[in-house]
RNA sequence: GGAGAGGUAGCGAAGUGGCCGUACCGCGCCCGACUCGAAAUCGGGUUACGGACUAAUAAUCCGUACGUGGGUUCGAAUCCCACCCUCUCCGCCA
């Protein structure tokens, strides 16, 4: 959520800020007409409460000394409905202006390049090549099912389409490939949590997924709980509500979990394979940085991401996201981009970005500078460290041999007792 | 699910219609005194948000907040209703 002092103060710059994300751009007289009104309506009751406080005050006194105090109190009462009354068109008001701000995304950063679409996402960097397989590469899925680990018929009979059963292999890979990935993550100093997979409206709306996208989200029929879409929603708002010490920062925390999405407007898109589930596993990574080091830290977390697909030895390249493309809450975005043989494509594994004060306003969380008098906001970053699902599908297509077998990266193996590959029995 | 107890400042905890959000008391924290320095001791300070006035996120004035949301009242931490959370016991359960 923007802050509204500056948003009250600079209506052009938010205005001008946001035509870099190429959508509709927010209402700008509108919410200075919510916030003129508020203003005025505010003036009115409060000066009507002081009136009452000092009348009320007045008849205790009259009351003690045994006087009559019942004009002061019918006068009183006057006040008070006219204040109730203010009151409530102040509460309409107010929860349209509030609306308003939680409605509105981030401002891109100067440094989030110019665009409309995907397309306009510039390359930063390769690291690795493209491996050449002597063969016609397959895809994950004929792998997986060929060696009897990836079962999407199964799960359509539990669940539906969308879904997976992971058999032997398959299902310990994942689980390798998870282990591998917090092993790494505590490596660069995040701590390992364990957070629930169902938040309530709260959390959601602190990291920016309520109230714009609830469509996107599986909710707990008749309660206020929804499926977590991703750990960086009951991982960010570990602090809400929170004022950190300045020595805390950066705190950082690493999290497995499963997501899940519902993929609505999605129909038809990688509707086959692991790519798009809506349920699947991921690393997470949160920062609660310093709002001087933010950017600082948006390098390092991205790194950190980067590292494990280098220990696994699989080609990525990394593009910043453009203002078109950029998420809700962000104001800066890395994607990681990893290569499969088999779509002949690179495909996102991780989205690394700073939140600034963002997430931070909405969900309240501060620090205490050594010193300073108050608290402000800290600045919170995330990354995928990584998707696991398509860590699964890059290192089977990675790893494939004509023969169909697939051969693990090294890092890998001490986690698989020592296997090498993966065949057919 | 049933019964009971409780939610007040960073923590513990008092207050049960106006003198209590200008919140008893204790701890912690900050400043000062004492000391070569420290501990102990003594003195002072220590909630947040909003409005007005401002260059100011300074001072001052005003308003709001005692789990959350309603209600009663001239006036609510205090009385009433609903909900949430924590703890204890019972039932059920991995």
């Amino acid at each position: 959520m923007l802050d509204l002092k500056f948003v009250q103060k600079n209506l052009g710059a938010v205005t001008e800020g946001l035509k870099k994300r190429c959508k509709t751009e927010p209402d700008v007289a509108e919410f200075a007409r919510l916030d003129e009104a508020r203003i005025a309506l505010i003036r009115e009751a409060e000066a009507l409460k002081a009136e009452r406080n000092t009348g009320s005050a007045e008849v205790a006194k009259l009351k003690r000394a045994g006087q009559d105090a019942s004009e002061l109190m019918a006068r009183m009462s006057a006040i008070g409905d006219r204040v109730k009354e203010l009151d409530a068109e102040l509460g309409v008001i107010e929860a349209q202006e509030q609306d308003w701000l939680l409605k509105v995304p981030n401002i891109p950063h100067e440094s989030t390049p110019d665009g409309c679409s995907e397309e306009d996402n510039p390359v930063l960097r390769h690291w690795g090549t493209k491996p050449e397989l002597p063969f016609a590469p397959k895809e994950h899925w004929e792998l997986g099912q060929a060696l009897g680990g990836l079962d999407f018929e199964r799960a359509g009979k539990l669940t539906g389409s969308r879904f997976c059963v992971s058999f032997g292999w398959a299902a310990k890979l994942e689980r390798a490939l998870g282990a591998f990935m917090l092993d790494c993550a505590a490596e660069n100093g995040y701590t390992e949590v364990i957070p629930p997979y169902i938040v309530n409206k709260a959390s959601m709306t602190g990291t920016g997924q309520l109230p714009k996208f609830a469509e996107d989200l599986f909710k707990i029929e008749g309660q206020d709980y929804y499926l977590i879409p991703t750990a960086e929603v009951p991982v960010t708002n570990l602090h809400a509500g929170e004022v950190l010490e300045e020595d805390q920062l950066p705190t950082a925390y690493c999290a497995l979990t499963p997501c899940f999405r519902s993929e609505a407007g999605s129909y038809g898109k990688d509707t086959k394979g692991l790519i798009r589930q809506h349920q699947f596993h991921k690393v997470e990574l949160v920062r609660f940085s310093h709002p001087e080091k933010s950017f600082e830290d948006l390098e390092l977390l991205t790194g950190h991401a980067e590292m494990v697909l280098q220990r696994l030895g699989l080609h990525y390249r990394v593009i910043a996201l453009c203002g078109g493309d950029l998420g809700f809450s962000s104001c800066k975005t890395y994607d990681i981009e990893v290569w499969l043989p088999g779509q002949d494509k690179y495909r996102e594994i991780s989205s690394c970005s700073n939140f600034l004060d963002f997430q931070a306003r909405r969900a309240n969380i501060r620090f205490k500078a050594k010193g300073a008098k108050k608290s402000e906001f800290l600045h919170t970053l995330n990354g995928s460290g990584l998707a696991v699902g398509r860590a699964l599908v890059a290192v089977l297509e990675n790893g494939q041999q004509a023969d169909g077998s697939i051969v693990l990266p090294q890092a890998l193996r001490p986690y698989l007792g020592g296997l090498e590959k993966i065949e057919a029995k």
